[in-house]
DNA sequence: GTAAACTTTGCAACTGAGTTGCATAGGGTC
DNA sequence: GACCCTATGCAACTCAGTTGCAAAGTTTAC
């Protein structure tokens, strides 16, 4: 088993999820990515595997806060990776962008989302905010 | 004529939208909510229009500037009637909020968004912002 | 006023992401 | 090795959204 298997076991294992053949492909293929990626993406990359076991592999991923999915409008929910130390809470939350030209989806980890003022005895639990528009390599 | 059909018809005519049958129940309907509503709630309360008529209507009440849509995370895009004067730019753009109680989704208007720092180069172009939680009636 | 041209509507069928049921395969335990 | 539990693969299904097409309605041209 090479560095980067054992990596991804340690993981898992650290965050309660059996490390399966599976889980350490569908993490492994996380891992490498520097955007959002959806269900077929992975599907298409990691093509002898099963779709609903990918599915279902993301969802106990989401459960177990190893990553997070974000709805950017286009249909498709995407998935990343948690940044370290992430609990999913409130204060982990941040923006997302969406290229409308090369169409990814990034996490703007560095720019946290400022204080929401919400109307008298709201509550918020959660946020998903995504800004849609060009990336600094598409904005030519 | 009624007092109330007039008034959409001239709303429809401003935007530039040919006041048909379909068109004036739909607006009419939208401008009753206080809450965005989705292509289905429309379908059950006008039950006598065709779902891909209401479907088209909404498409075309979009391109028009009369309504924006809101993809509030629970797979049924929802609509609201823009405020007077929206031109559906950046400035008028605001954020949404998701009850997961009532299931209610509503435009926060009064809350316009604060300048998002983004990373550089970026360009922001539209943006869709739903904050999820719990709306003053079910916050108990 | 009527015919032609265009638009809107209703119906049905399709698409595609997500989801579920079920049988088989895999891994661990006794 | 028998048993049990979990993970996986396959197929089928759900459901929102969307499209093609023909009929109905509206506008325009003559």
């Amino acid at each position: 088993m090479n560095e980067q298997a054992t990596h991804v076991e340690d993981i898992l294992q650290k965050k309660g999820v059996k490390p399966t053949a599976v889980r350490m492909n569908v993490l492994n293929f996380l891992l490498d990515q520097e955007k959002a990626v959806s269900l077929k993406d992975i599907e298409s990359v990691l093509s002898r595997m099963d779709r609903s076991s990918i599915f279902r592999t993301l969802k106990s991923f989401e459960e177990h806060k190893l990553i997070h999915s974000i709805d950017d409008g286009t249909g498709m929910t995407k998935y990343a990776v948690c940044a370290e130390g992430c609990n999913c809470e409130l204060e982990d939350l941040h923006y997302h962008f969406y290229c409308v030209s090369c169409e990814k989806t990034f996490c703007l980890m560095d720019h946290p989302i400022s204080t929401i003022e919400l109307p008298k005895n709201f509550k918020m639990i959660h946020v998903n905010m995504v800004i849609k528009g060009l990336c600094d390599k598409c904005n030519k």
